[in-house]
RNA sequence: UGGGGCGUCGACAAGUGGCAAGUCACGAGGUUUUGGUCCUCGCAUUCGGAGGUUCGAAUCCUUCCGCCCCAGCCA
């Protein structure tokens, strides 16, 4: 930040004040500027009113969570307010489901709309209203095109439409036909009614738009009620307008569509929110198209709307991310008006950089080799202290059980150890993490198959805890879980759903032949600390030294189920992977 | 070759005529009973290119180049 010295004048202190979320900081973005400058300049009397819109037709994703971060964060910030509105303007499209859905997404990622919770559906009757004062003021028109004419008639983009041959009937006959719309005298799509702007006109949203086509369809809420439907140029501002909202966000395709937003209320004559537009958020192996994430739900590609590498935010919850995460992600993405990809590493490090603060830890081995101590008496079991967060002292301490068979990762042992393998090797000593120095001493392996069955070790009595009276330290401590006392569980490994990190980029664009083959990879028999038992769906945990996890929602006492959120950072997979790389 | 936008580090992104913030990623060290966390350091003589204005330009002007969006009775 510069320096602001000798500069009274200067706002910048308030350019980066602490976000709502600890440790991060909001940095200037545009919007928020715009709000700011107009509550200086006086031209916002009372307070700033946005709204988050979502249509009924689909799950909210991560792309949605930063729309809904700017409408109901810049809310928050200028003590206004942000109102929840189903566009349910498309009685073909939409369901009850996604209702539901939406207002579980919005609520657990932590915001409130109040009593603000509107539907378009609600204001059907005004906008009619509203329709037959621009028919009366000749306006609008009643076509009697075909879709197909009328597409026709619109022109191209480099030359002018023509002129509906029914563009001038009367106000009165345009009344009376709009009337009889309504009435269901008509068969689907043999009229509409259109906005009487300019045939010619550069931007092709105003070659006189379609503001009402006739659909015999059932309305999730208002049922048969209605024969016509408004298009969203016509039906949005009027919402916005109706609720008195001062800044109308979307994203930067609506750009072109504002002239038209802006004329229909300067007919109007109504109030008149700002439409501003910024860029949607993409992320890298992710695609976020409501039609290709319904695709890979219909197509049996995933297992709903809420599996794990689905990147909507019930896919999210159920992967184990928190929503402080995605709020704190949302606000170092920024808010701009350039196409960008995000790095799907930076939602990674937010989510690590929660859950480190706040996940307990406990020891868990998802790949077992049996370790059998030989010289600790097979009878025998000590309760040994581990602290179950070293980011949070309030968390406590825990004891957990040990005894001569263990299980350690096997990862974590190699016969033939390369040059920077600190862990467990013939004739190496490592510590047991909160437990003992052990040093293997022989290598059982199958005699048909030459697999290893089980490691023999010993231990040294005097470094119980994991500190040796001679000070001296191994290079690696590994975790490991007691045999007699392990409970197992089911791991489901996620990756990412998508192997490239633009999907999209194939022969034909077609997607789905870049979907990650081993996007899921499940593991059974592990073994997990006895602690573990009483983990309950939606817990949180990092399984020291290899990642977070939760518990899935398919998970009982009977059969213990978790999910991979994520790894934890692995410098010695970036050594190994080098190695690799250079044979 | 109509109209509307946008080009600042590998990825985001500040910057609004006074001499290129921050974050992620990456790299090098240090601490460490998690190869985690944490800490330190490094990482754009240059802002899509070329001209111009100016004492001074990422910021102003000219011009060129590139990318995105628009021809649904979807939103």
């Amino acid at each position: 930040m510069k320096s602001t010295n000798n500069k009274p004048d200067s706002g910048s202190n308030d350019e980066k004040k602490p976000a709502s979320e600890s440790g991060t900081v909001s940095t200037a973005n545009f919007i928020r500027e715009i709000i700011k400058n107009e509550i200086q300049d006086g031209k916002l009397n009372g307070k700033i009113i946005t709204r988050f819109p979502p249509e009924p037709n689909g799950y909210l994703h991560i792309g949605h969570a930063k729309a809904i971060c700017i409408n109901f964060g810049l809310a928050r910030e200028f003590q206004g307010e942000c109102h929840l509105r189903f566009d349910d303007t498309n009685p073909s499209k939409e369901e009850t489901e996604y209702i539901e859905a939406i207002k579980r997404d919005v609520k657990w990622l932590g915001f409130e709309w109040g009593e603000h919770l509107y539907y378009a559906s609600g204001y059907f009757e005004q906008m009619y209203l509203w329709a037959i004062e621009l028919i009366k003021a000749g306006k609008a028109y009643v076509d009697d095109l075909t879709a197909e004419k009328i597409r026709e008639y619109r022109g191209t983009l480099t030359e002018a439409g023509k002129e509906s041959p029914y563009r001038n009937r009367s106000v009165e006959e345009n009344l009376d036909l709009f009337k009889r719309m309504r009435n269901g005298e008509f068969p689907d799509g043999s009229r509409v009614l259109r906005a009487k702007i300019d045939m010619a006109h550069p931007n092709m949203n105003m070659r006189d738009p379609v503001m009402y086509r006739i659909m015999n369809a059932a309305h999730h809420r208002t049922g048969t009620e209605w024969k016509i439907y408004p298009m969203y140029d016509w039906a949005h501002g009027l919402e916005d307008s109706i609720e008195n909202v001062t800044h109308s966000l979307c994203s930067l395709e609506f750009e072109d569509h504002r002239p038209l937003y802006d004329w229909f209320l300067e007919q109007l004559n109504i109030h008149h929110p700002r439409q501003i537009e910024f860029a949607r958020l993409n992320l890298t192996y992710t695609v976020m198209s409501k039609r290709k994430l319904l695709q890979l739900v219909k197509g049996g590609y995933v297992s709903g709307w809420d599996d794990p590498r689905m990147p909507t935010l019930s896919g999210f919850r159920r992967r184990g991310y928190t929503p402080e995460a995605i709020r704190s992600f949302c606000e170092r993405i920024g808010v701009a008006k350039r196409d960008s990809i995000v790095d799907y590493a930076l939602l990674e490090h937010c989510l690590r950089e929660d859950l480190n603060k706040r996940a307990l830890r406990a020891m868990a081995v998802l790949n077992p080799i049996k370790i059998v101590i030989e010289n600790y008496p097979s009878d025998k079991v000590e309760y040994l202290e581990a602290v179950n967060n070293p980011e949070d002292e309030t968390a406590g301490k825990r004891m957990v059980p040990f005894s001569k068979i263990i299980y350690i990762e096997q990862a974590d042992f190699m016969e033939e150890p390369p040059k920077k393998f600190f862990r467990l090797a013939p004739g190496r000593e490592v510590r047991l993490r909160y437990a003992y120095f052990i040093t293997c001493n022989e290598v059982i392996k199958d005699p048909d198959t030459g697999n290893i069955v089980e490691l023999r070790c010993i231990y040294d009595p005097q470094t119980r805890g994991g500190w040796a009276p001679d000070g001296r330290s191994p290079k690696a401590t590994i975790h490991w879980v007691s045999a007699q006392h392990a409970i197992d569980a089911e791991v489901r490994l996620y990756g990412q759903l998508f192997s490239k990190e633009d999907p999209d980029d194939a022969p034909d664009g077609d997607f789905l032949s870049n979907l990650n083959q081993k996007s899921l990879e499940i593991l059974s028999g592990c073994k997990l600390e006895p602690d573990l038992k009483k983990a309950m769906p939606g817990n949180r945990y990092q399984f020291e030294r290899i990642g977070y996890f939760c518990v899935d929602n398919d998970s009982s006492p009977q059969k213990l189920i978790f999910n991979r959120t994520a790894t934890l950072r692995d410098e010695w997979a970036k050594i190994a992977k080098k190695a690799k790389e250079k044979r």
